[in-house]
This record gives structure tokens, sequence and C-alpha cells, in this order.
DNA sequence: TGCCTCTTTTGACCTAAGTCAATTCAGGAG
DNA sequence: CTCCTGAATTGACTTAGGTCAAAAGAGGCA
């Protein structure tokens, strides 16, 4: 995800989307369907309307998940979208769901005059970096068993949704080993 | 670093960056020294010309590096200077430096009726984001020893100048695994 | 030249987490 | 209900990397 929960009851989005919301469709997605593919150009962003996604790279046939969406989620693969290259990472969805895609085109030319949104989106993005700093600090500080209670702290409800083996790979450690510590916790 | 190796020859700044070049000002820091402390704000964004620098957090007394700026990066802490709080790290000069300083109040200022230098700021930060979620990606992926080789391959120079226990934990290792690693090498 | 301090190396031992392989469990399709 | 398939659990064993403590280098400077 690009922010944690926006504070949406549809019509409650941030005031910089606003003028974006003409340009908006919202669209169902089946149960694993891709929104975004590694390897190819990235032509959006989208919210999270309904539903959960996984956001995963893959090197030699391995699957590394970096991240989850949820309901009232952001999301797109920045590098790809801003700099008109294939994406690092897909982007899946887990259950089937609902968006609120954003096409890019629509992005880029709203951009171009207007600057709430662009500090909307350096707001962002700034705020993600600080995420992925964060997790990976935590990931050297923390064990395995820190990291997963703390997952649990902060996203209590959604993480019942996803299968062990996905937060597993989320944590950086095996499916063995989760299996073990939610033992070890219970 | 934010932004990883400008091509820089003073006069051959990005374009977007042109218009700050006024109110920026040169500066020659002592080694030791902090341009970013964590908890308190960041107030400025600076450009290398001159030196070392590394990035860290500090929990439970530990120190833990989460980058080094060299000669031609720019460099801040995105999520205080955009978001108007306390920084979550701490800059500090590795060796004795020259640097070009940004400061906030032009930067946003600037900002307001510039889109390029907006454009400029969400590409570095998109970018940011990218090395960020490879390192994430790589640290589960690879071992030290290649975390290790492929930190000398990216870096060849500047990593020559930095102690062996700034490297070790900026790898994510302790500093006897790294000199193991690198006896292993030789 | 010699002393002090900081950095790096080396050795012995420990532990968190991975690997592999065999079960067990659970939910959907007939 | 029963079968099948993918998910989760469990056990036995291995390993990358950590910890602690001591020794060896390597400047800087009086």
């Amino acid at each position: 995800m690009l922010s944690p929960k926006i504070n949406f009851d549809t019509k409650q989005l941030p005031e910089a989307l606003l003028p974006l919301l003409t340009f908006a469709r919202q669209r169902n997605i089946e149960k694993g369907k891709y929104l975004v593919e590694q390897g190819l150009h990235c032509n959006l962003f989208f919210l999270v309307l309904e539903g959960v996604f996984r956001t995963y790279r893959t090197t030699d046939e391995q699957d590394f998940i970096t991240g989850f969406t949820f309901k009232g989620d952001l999301d797109t693969n920045p590098y790809s979208l801003f700099n008109n290259i294939p994406s690092t990472e897909t982007i899946e969805a887990l259950t089937d769901a609902v968006v609120l895609i954003f096409p890019k085109e629509d992005l880029f030319e709203a951009r171009n005059n207007n600057l709430p949104l662009q500090d909307f989106i350096i707001t962002l993005l700034a705020n993600y970096v600080e995420t992925l700093e964060t997790r990976l600090h935590q990931n050297r500080s923390m064990t395995a068993e820190q990291r997963y209670l703390q997952l649990l702290q902060t996203q209590p409800e959604e993480i019942k949704k996803i299968p062990l083996g996905y937060i597993a790979s989320y944590l950086g450690i095996t499916k063995e080993r989760l299996s073990r510590i939610r033992k070890k916790l219970s």
C-alpha cells in the first residue's frame, strides 16, 4: 500500500483527489487478477473500496511479498508510474475486490495545473519512504516474533483474512517459522 | 541519500533546481557534525559537494545505519521536511565536508509556483521508494556476503572511505561478521 | 619513540531461523 | 459423505549469523 487508511466514506476523499474523481472508474476485480504486473508499465493508481491485495516481487521463481493493501488504502507502483518504465512488482487481488481506478493520463493531466494535488502526492510518497525505512529498521532490530506481534497489533482485523504463507513472506520468514511462532503464542 | 549521483559540475544541476540556486548557501561541515537530528525538525535539504555522510536511527542506545551520502547526492529527511514533524533519523558528517544547503522556507516558497520543481521532487521520492523496496527485498533474498559483494560493486570507491563497523551496520550485520566475510573473500 | 585510543581480527560457543520430509487439516467439487 | 488439493503443522536436523572476550593493528600526538 502506498497510503494507509484514507478516511473515505465515498464522499470523504482527500480534498486534493476530488478533481480526479470525475475520471475515476469503479471496477470489480476477481480474486487472482492483477492490477499491476512486474515487467509491464503501471498506468494507474487505485483506491481499494473492498477486498485485499498483495504486492510482490519475483526473483528466481520465488515470490517475496512487500506489502498488503486493504480497504481505504491507495496503491500503485510509483517508480513505474512516474518514470514511465516497467513495474518492478506485481499487485494481485487476494480476494474478489472493488476498486476506484485513476488512470495515469488523467492523473498526469490533472497534475499540470493543480498544486494541491502535487503536494498531496509528495506527502504520500514522503510518508511511504518513512514506512519503508521503518520496516527496514525493524527487520534488523526486532526478532521475527516481535515483528509478527507488532503486525497483529497494527492490523488486527485485516491480518485474519490473509493466509499464513503470505504473512510469513511479508515478515521475511518461512511459513514453518510463523506456524511455530503462532503455536508458541497461543 | 535521497538521490544517487546527480550529474553536477556546479553549473550542471538539474534544471528544476536552478531557481533554488539563488537561495542556496555553501557551507563547510566539520567531521562529526549533524545536518539533521533525530527528534528535531528537519528544515533543509542539501547537496554534497565534498565528503561523506551517514544516516542512522537510534533505538535502545543502538545505532542502525540506513544509508550513506556521497559527493553528488541530494539528501534530507523527507518525512520530517514535508510533514513538518520531528525527524526520525540523524544525518552526520563522517568526514569534513562541503555542502550546498537549500533551506526549507525557500524550497516551500519556490514550490508554490514551480511545477517542474514539484515533478522533480516527486520523481526523486518515487525513485527513493524503489531503492528502499529493493533493499528490503535484497535483505531477504541474499546472504550477507552477497549483499556486501553487491555493495562493493555499486560503490567501489566510496566504500573505501567508510570504517568497517559502519558498513556492517548498513548491511544489517555485526562487525565481526563483516570482518570474516572480508577475510574469506581475500 | 612510545603511549593511548579506536578499529579490526580471531577464537570458542550459542541461537534464531532455515531446510526437508512427513503428517494432518480444511474447504470445495462431485 | 468422500475424495482431492492446497494450507498448516510438526519433527529432526543444519546453518548463517550473533555474542562475548581477548588479542592484534593502526593512527595521532606528545
